[in-house]
DNA sequence: CACTTTCTTAAGCATTTCTTAAACGGCTGA
DNA sequence: TCAGCCGTTTAAGAAATGCTTAAGAAAGTG
């Protein structure tokens, strides 16, 4: 991984042996960006596009709570994670409720530090999977339609889709009729079913995408020439 | 993300003394569930809509790590806080990399639990300045009204407004009853309800707003042509 | 407490989708 | 070429799903 792809940090701490050891400390999971005062965690803050910021409380020009307040104001949702020695608990509450999303005492543990950053800048993007590709279309991953290359979007029958769904699983192999019934009917249908959707799917597709292999089945994909 | 109610704050916590207490504690600011073991939360964290969720670490038939490992493994995003008596930095590295976004050890103090949890629910931006847009109309972020582009507002009523905004949140994804359900309603209702409220919302709006697909749900947006 | 609004359920009707079947057309091999 | 099989197309009834309406229950309000 680059550095380019590293997640962005503002580190914003007056500290002068404290902000360089833990911007060090930080160096290998974050592109961090160090500053020593509240008036420039505003202007880094508001100007920056950063992924995560660390602040700490008293600060030089601008209060920790300060900065906090005034950015969630003009609208930054960046997570904010306050690192300071105060531990009382009202302090704290101050803290969060200013707009941080997280509060670490100093002195702190390392790894918990990297920890509680690890949570504020990861997402849980739901499993999505990945779309099918058949010739110029695709089939969205709940079966229920198709896409071209250039996007139309066709809308299929629950049926129509698990038709498509089976013979795309394995391109350029030859299905009877016998096995597609199997896969996407209840097996207890006639094998003409099959003739009945691939006509519905090729008049809403395309006529090249589903070929008929005589006195076998049908395919998608060229396989033999 | 209830807006009028409570939010609502499910609680997995096998000591029976400490679980009623904070459950205690917690009510008069949210709508809390109490269950005492792993699977329950389990069951509970899926199907059920939460604001945020409290889980202690040890508890039975299902820990607290695997528990949050497998919300996050199936897409589940919401804010989870560990509780617990094992504070040592190792576990609370353990616990948040294990998807848990908050760890606070016991005995902890009532206001900043309090303050972390608002913390975790605070959902940045904050949805004021960005109405969400659905076609020709916009829907208002107290989500209890939709105004079109050409300045009529058309009052919606809660259960109407959290539906539409349910479907907005991801366009073009297709929501089954099941999934609105959960997000707008407490899971104990009649999938059919979800019929009647799109009925309400086609009749306010415009018929062109939700698209139904047939055997799956309703969708926002015009996915085909 | 009475009134209004909103929520929820349920039932009948409408629409879409599924399945069968039959007529039509084209491929294959003698 | 012709007969026979196989595939294509169309149509229509059956089944599943969705829409609409209405009315009782619950919640909110004065």
């Amino acid at each position: 991984m680059t550095s380019a792809e590293l997640p962005s940090l503002l580190l914003v701490e007056d500290d002068a042996v404290l902000g360089p050891l833990i911007a060090e400390l930080l160096d290998p999971d974050y592109r961090v960006q160090l500053v020593t005062n509240g008036r420039d965690g505003l202007h880094q803050g508001l100007t920056g596009s950063w992924d995560v910021m660390i602040v700490d409380r008293g600060l030089p020009a601008m209060d920790g709570i300060a900065l906090i307040t005034a950015l969630r104001s003009k609208g930054i949702a960046t997570p904010i994670l306050i690192l300071t020695a105060l531990g009382d608990p009202d302090e704290k509450v101050r803290g969060l409720d200013a707009g941080a999303n997280d509060y670490v005492t100093k002195p702190f543990d390392a790894g918990e530090l990297a920890a509680r950053l690890r949570a504020l800048t990861r997402s849980f993007p739901p499993p999505a999977p990945a779309p099918v590709a058949i010739g110029d279309w695709e089939l969205d991953p709940t079966q229920r339609s198709v896409r071209s290359v250039y996007g139309q979007t066709v809308p299929l029958t629950a049926k129509e889709g698990q038709l498509l769904a089976a013979l795309a699983a394995e391109p350029d192999r030859v299905f009877t009729r016998d096995e597609l019934l199997a896969a996407c009917f209840h097996a207890s249908e006639q094998p003409g079913v099959i003739d009945t959707y691939v006509h519905h799917l090729r008049r809403k597709i395309s006529k090249a995408v589903i070929r008929t292999v005589h006195g076998l089945g049908y395919q998608i994909g060229d396989a033999h020439e």
